[in-house]
DNA sequence: CTTCTGACA
DNA sequence: TGTCAGTA
């Protein structure tokens, strides 16, 4: 009988709650300099808006993106390989987007480098020991 | 007062 | 990356 009208104004438009930030508190909230976001932007790490006066206006979720900039940063990736897997990078680092499993084998490939650098560190702080340990008693 | 772009001891 | 200049 009834038309079943259900309109699934399924409003899970997360962008209503996403209110615009300004480029300092962005800076803040992320842990980064002003300068250092422009940079990020200049890498291609970040596409904010623009307001009319030309100010940058950052998305609510781009203090994590910021923070898993630095995070890959520290990681020893480039500004370039970080531009690449990104995008494939959801709310949560720890899950994976299906939309890019071929970054796989570049991802693994930094694993690699990492590793290396590991084993390098581990070596600097062997010889280290032994130069502290031999010192004068 | 804050941000923007470009530039450089 | 910080910072200064000259604007908007």
């Amino acid at each position: 009988m009834a038309a079943t009208l259900d309109v699934d104004v399924d409003v899970k438009v997360k962008s209503c709650l996403a209110r615009a930030v300004r480029i300092s508190e962005l800076a803040r909230r992320g842990g980064v300099s002003p300068r250092a976001l422009r940079y990020y932007e200049e890498q291609g790490l970040l596409r904010p808006g623009r307001t009319a006066g030309g100010y940058r206006e950052y998305d609510e979720a781009a203090v994590r993106v910021v923070q898993h900039i630095r995070l890959l940063l520290s990681a020893g990736l480039t500004t370039t390989v970080i531009a690449e897997i990104l995008p494939c990078i959801p709310d949560d680092v720890t899950t994976l987007a299906p939309t890019c499993p071929e970054l796989i084998d570049g991802l693994t490939e930094e694993r690699a480098r990492i590793t290396s650098s590991i084993d390098k560190l581990l070596a600097a702080r062997a010889v280290l020991d032994r130069l502290i340990t031999s010192g004068p008693r």
